[in-house]
DNA sequence: TTATTTTTATCGTTTTGCAATAAATTTGTT
DNA sequence: AACAAATTTATTGCAAAACGATAAAAATAA
């Protein structure tokens, strides 16, 4: 199992780009293209209240618990 | 706005103390006591995952949004 | 094809996680 | 009060990683 930063399924309800998002979160779109693509390995709590600020969410509605059995 | 770290209801839910919490995440006893007190200001996937995996919960079980007009 | 969005990549700086360790403080027990 | 156990706080140090800035590649849209 392994913790996962799903931004998609919010971003989709906000209707929000990640160019839009960027903007708002305060962080350069490669960056913050990273963390959507889990690539990164640790989020500054800064950061993801950000982005829950500007996705109007919950954490738990962006951070997953998953299963790693994939790629 | 902020996003906290809080340890306190699942350990109390699964009656962990702090030093058998350590253990199982693999994590120095005074290191874990600085996530649960939220000195930290970032949190390694890694370890969030060997917290939920300790505490058998959702990373949204222990990430709160919470107003920081305290303190 | 052309424009727009998103993903990757590189370099450099700064931050920070975490270990290791130890001391201070709090909490619990008798 | 006295003692033990648990928790918090503090230091030092290093390796890892976030993030900025920038640019190029790849994907998506029009």
């Amino acid at each position: 199992m392994a913790i996962i930063i799903n931004l998609d399924v919010m971003m989709a309800k906000r209707k929000k780009s990640l160019t839009e998002l960027a903007g708002e979160v305060d962080i350069t779109l490669a960056n913050l293209s990273i963390l959507k693509n889990n690539k990164a390995k640790a989020v500054r709590l800064e950061t993801l209240d950000a982005i829950c600020k500007a996705l109007n969410c919950q954490p738990g509605d962006i951070l997953e618990y998953v299963e790693d059995t994939e790629d």
